[in-house]
RNA sequence: GGCCCGUUCGUCUAGGGGCUAGGACGUCACCCUCUCACGGUGAAAACAGGGGUUCAAUUCCCCUACGGGCUACCA
């Protein structure tokens, strides 16, 4: 018998921005069946109309967009960025699959694998109340399970309020096979009769996902460690309505620093607000792939399709784990330093002034720092000084270690010169600059410390810069005797 | 409270009955060097605790501790 396609999907629902552990869980169920050639889709999960945000499905799509996590199927955007679906098995949007839900409810009511409950939330509150009083566990207890056949007609016909729950059974053990957690028993007993269609008429997650699942030939579920106390209930909707289980992953959570879970207090929460600090794609998937799964521990930079190639459910970890900011910081460097030249000059360009006219200046100054950010915006920063008008030269030391201000200016005056000699536009690249200005410093019999100090401060106003060799080619030769200038200025005062 | 899951350097992890317990980030030192960054070399740093099983346990089993998840007409 061959192999059925691997089909996987990431089903959230539209309540806000996508978490980052949502972006994992997707990531996961891409790589599976890209691994596979199977097909991997997009599902919106709104049955709870209360909590649905505006604008969150597109939030969504694009924040998934953006990180390359496509859907092969499902909702998705077109390309004015408008939501639309595409794929054989839609709607893919869970409230328009609402008719097929109910449909199953009602097969499972005939099958007596669940019933129609009339008890009201008061009276669900009161019951929750006393048992919480009397240390007892919280839950269910059954009142409308046994209701009399012609008593249900009868109110149903007068059309009461009621919701659906599920007829579980009350003794005995299910086991839940996990290929991540491998074989995990609960009690019958101790779970709660669900309620699985709403009193507006909506499924809830336990039946619409379910359902849909299986309507949409899904084969593997990969979801979070939450829902793993939920999957009984699963695998009852699954056995009675006589349908094949998919494989199950319940992918351990990602954490604060403190091992709580990920929470919008300790820190980003949201995929788009690493996105718009600029941390890269690249960057957010390999870390975020290497966050519960690795597949040797001894490399740590793989590609998308590198992550699609190895990916196995396997070898995804059990404990959670602590989402490490200087990691990712490190690995956005990385693929920084790894950017085409045209792709990382659009990132940085919006970082430096727009008033700056000379765009081959501008572009010196984002090569210069590439090796030193971690995210793009630090280079406003970095490079303040190539922009300034005058620099300050008031808080920092232009003369080298304990030489005199006369040697400092002595020194500037004599590298003025050689700078001069330099030709504009023949080599006025680092290496020239570098090895003319240390061929003189040798003729000249000076030390390097005593010169390159003051010249780099003169160049920078700053301490701690780049080399002046780079400063220097950077600037170009008119801003660079400009800014010597400017220093002596300061020093004869 | 009940049920369930988990626990290897600070963090992400590799490994797995016998290893000097490996890699990476971070930290520190040294080298390079005019400073910063990059780069190079090196160092410190872990099997939660207690019982078993075994010739041998970090690895298998049990208990404890700690952490986490669930316990909704939310997903």
């Amino acid at each position: 018998m061959p192999d059925k396609r691997v089909r996987t999907r990431f089903a959230p629902s539209p309540t806000g921005f996508l978490h980052i552990g949502g972006v994992r869980t997707a990531l996961y169920a891409q790589l599976l069946a890209k691994k596979h050639g199977g097909d991997f889709l997009l599902r919106v999960e709104d049955t709870d109309q209360a909590r649905l945000v505006p604008g969150a499905v597109e939030n969504l799509c694009r924040t998934l967009q953006q990180l390359n996590i496509t859907p092969d199927e499902g909702v998705w955007l077109d390309e004015n960025g408008v939501v639309m679906e595409h794929g054989e098995y839609g709607p893919y949007t869970q409230s328009k699959r609402q008719a097929n839900h109910q449909k199953y409810a009602q097969e499972l009511i005939a099958m007596d694998k669940a019933y129609p409950c009339f008890c009201t939330a008061e009276r669900l509150e009161e019951l929750r109340q006393t048992q919480e009083i009397t240390k007892r566990p919280t839950g269910y207890d059954g009142h409308c399970r046994n209701l009399d056949k012609q008593e249900v007609q009868a109110r149903l016909a007068k059309g009461e309020k009621h919701v659906i729950r599920l007829k579980l059974p009350q003794e005995g053990k299910v086991t839940v096979h996990d290929v991540i957690r491998g074989e995990v028993n609960f009690d019958w007993k101790l779970i709660d009769d669900q309620v699985i269609i709403k009193s507006d008429g909506m499924a809830t997650y336990h039946l619409a996902s379910m359902a849909d699942d299986h309507d949409m030939g899904i084969t593997h579920v990969i979801r979070g460690e939450e829902w793993l106390s939920s999957t009984p209930k699963h695998i009852f909707i699954y056995q009675a309505m006589g349908w094949e289980l998919p494989v199950m992953a319940h992918l351990p959570l990602i954490l604060n620093p403190d091992k709580s879970k990920l929470s919008k207090r300790q820190g980003d929460v949201a995929a788009e607000d690493y996105l718009q600090k600029g941390y890269l794609p690249q960057a957010l998937i390999n870390f975020l792939a290497l966050l519960g799964w690795n597949p040797s521990g001894e490399r740590e930079i793989y590609s998308h399709d590198e992550l699609a190639e190895l990916f196995n459910l396997e070898k995804i970890n059990k404990a959670g784990a602590v989402f490490n900011l200087e990691k990712l910081n490190w690995l956005n460097n990385h693929y920084l330093r790894l950017l085409p030249d045209a792709e990382y000059l659009a990132l940085i360009n919006p970082h430096l002034p727009s008033e700056e006219q000379d765009h081959e200046f501008k572009q010196r100054i984002a090569f210069l720092f590439r090796e030193r950010l971690t995210l793009p915006a630090e280079i406003s920063a970095w490079s303040e000084f190539f922009f300034a008008e005058k620099l300050d030269y008031s808080a920092v030391k232009l003369n080298w270690k304990d030489h005199s201000t006369d040697e400092a200016v002595e020194r500037l005056k004599t590298a003025k010169t050689w700078i001069e000699q330099l030709s504009e536009d023949q080599q006025f690249d680092v290496n020239t600059i570098e090895t003319t200005i240390k061929n003189n410093l040798q003729a000249q019999g000076w030390s390097n410390g005593d010169t390159l100090w003051p010249l780099r401060v003169a160049l920078s106003g700053a301490e701690k810069s780049p080399s002046p060799f780079e400063l220097i080619a950077t600037y170009g030769q008119k801003r660079s005797l400009a800014r010597i200038d400017e220093a002596l200025a300061f020093l004869l005062k």
